[in-house]
DNA sequence: CTGTTAGCGCGTTCAA
DNA sequence: TTGAACGCGCTAACAG
């Protein structure tokens, strides 16, 4: 049985200098006219363009990246990819990225300084033109150190030094906001569910918490602290915990919307309810939140506008000027959990 | 003042040719050890692993992928990065991937075809080795158009040809399945909320939804199936015009787990309680639903295993070989949102 | 305005 | 086993 065919024969792809031919050129002319970087006689332009169209040619990004010294890319550091706060922020650094020609290289650190080290290397192995590093664990130094390399945003924290920009949300107002509006509410046995203690975020929140209540002269109760890990399932073990330890609240402030989602089951599981019982607050604002059940008063993080901001901050950088990013501050969404203490 | 110092002096980067004249031996040497494509000698192989270590040389895989015709990446075309759903897909793809040097590059369509063109032209621009098309709008033929450039794995449907894979869930069997739980239940008006008309997976949930009840002996109602497009907010319009048009029914049967949601909070809003009042089932399982008051019923799609094997799958079709990836079946997973009519 | 030449950093012949 | 020479596809510097 004769199989002469190639099972896998691809089309040939068609090369710059294959354009050159055809349009009866020399491959610079056709550079000159893909690049724009001079000018090219009307003739010969339209001889090139047709001959582009009558092959259907694509340039060749990465030949293009080796001789330019640069990729055209740049690489993303998330910690969870799935995540629906990252999910935010990536929408915000593709539609910043919209029209530039650049892609994103998403990769994931898992929360895990060794996988987050290995994931840049990689980039930098890929040459990428620069790197938005959300969060992580990676210490301020190694940043620094990145940087020598390429231009660095890094959200979630400040860190100062060349080819570096970093921007972050007010963790502390928005916690301070939130704790607030309870109290404001009437509620003083407020619990809070902190996030991990090695997170700057969980920290400067828990800290708004204890700012607001002592203003408001409400002493502040290590017992009603319990920490979690900003995923849904400790939230559940947070409060499940509180009621074991028989503590009394009727105010519940979550380091952050998934671990309140954990909460509100909880709850849910001990018929206890939402918010005629309880009250409860959470912190980010995903997507979700607004058909949680009832509805979930939040603060408002601007993940999508960090995103965003982060990439024209690395566009900037990679450019070679210097730009600061102002990111809105996190705002009070009051929706159907939380309600007055009554009477 | 003198200020000589460029602000942004970037590290040179180490190339092989620096490697090879350190450790005092030529690039083919430097190369081959690289590639593990020849024997080398004992000793000029540990010279060149010093002068590596010494240097902390990163090989330039864009320049790699030139030399080689082959780039170490793949494309993703996903419909929207921030959907949980597709979120999901995403991470299977990501571990499936994991350890092979393979990166993903992740495109939005955002379901139009217009994007997804665009997208998939800048994808075979940047010479990816193989794409994964998660669903999408863009016709059978133009899938084999592009699978003619370069292997590609389709999922939502089935597309035969050269160099193609696909890969689908079975919609009409956990569709058949979520009907079939109400109907066990003792509900007989049941409503059903379905997607939008011209994707594939929403006409055959809607198929599986109409043959359960067919083999039930319960008649098709047309009034009780009203279109949505898969959101949340088109959940709740889809119950509001429902109630509206003063239909009766004592289940629902939504067509994903999203329009599930909103489904739940247009409920909600009028008091109505599920499931006392009203049993509800999703299809999906996202990982959200187990947090949803209450627990969602739902189907279970394997959504993970799916990003999962297209990626295995594409990894095949690059290197050569054929395979072909069987999936799970959709599950039913009763949770609490779905309970026996009363009476 | 245009063509020729020389790399970008690597892998891979081909001889030796 | 090893090195020199060449090419991947493109841009940039240099002449003309």
């Amino acid at each position: 049985m004769a199989r002469n065919q190639e099972p896998n024969a691809y089309q040939q792809v068609v090369t710059l200098a294959m354009v050159a031919e055809t349009a009866g050129v020399s491959p610079s002319t056709v550079s000159r006219i893909l690049t724009g970087h001079a000018k090219v006689s009307d003739d010969k332009r339209a001889a090139v363009e047709s001959a582009i169209a009558k092959l259907n040619y694509q340039p060749n990004v990465l030949a293009r990246g080796l001789a330019q010294g640069r990729t055209l890319s740049i690489g993303v550091l998330t910690q969870d990819i799935k995540s629906p706060f990252y999910g935010e922020a990536l929408r915000g650094i593709e539609d910043a990225l919209e029209g530039t020609g650049i892609v994103p290289l998403f990769v994931s650190g898992h929360w895990i300084v060794q996988d987050e080290v290995e994931r840049m290397t990689h980039l930098l192995g890929r040459r990428v033109d620069g790197i938005i590093v959300l969060t992580g664990r990676l210490t301020d130094e190694q940043i620094r150190e990145y940087a020598r390399r390429v231009p660095i945003v890094v959200t979630g924290r400040s860190v100062k030094g060349q080819n570096i920009a970093s921007m972050r949300v007010d963790d502390f107002s928005g916690a301070y906001k939130a704790t607030k509006h309870l109290l404001e509410l009437g509620h003083r046995r407020i619990a809070h569910i902190a996030g991990p203690q090695d997170h700057l975020d969980s920290v400067e929140r828990l800290k708004g918490y204890r700012k607001a209540l002592e203003e408001a002269g409400v002493s502040f109760d290590p017992k009603l602290v319990v920490y979690a890990d900003f995923h849904e399932p400790s939230g559940v073990l947070a409060i499940n915990q509180l009621i074991e330890a028989r503590q009394s609240f009727t105010a519940v402030f979550a380091s952050n919307d998934q671990t309140a989602y954990g909460a509100r089951l909880a709850f849910h599981q001990r018929n206890i309810r939402v918010p005629e019982d309880v009250s409860l607050i959470g912190f980010d604002d995903l997507p979700g939140s607004r058909y949680m059940i009832p509805p979930l008063s939040t603060i408002h993080q601007p993940v999508y506008e960090l995103g965003q901001s982060a990439a024209k901050v690395l566009l900037k950088l990679i450019e070679g000027s210097k730009t600061r990013a102002t990111l809105p501050e996190p705002e009070l969404v009051a929706r159907e959990s939380t309600k007055r203490l009554r009477g």
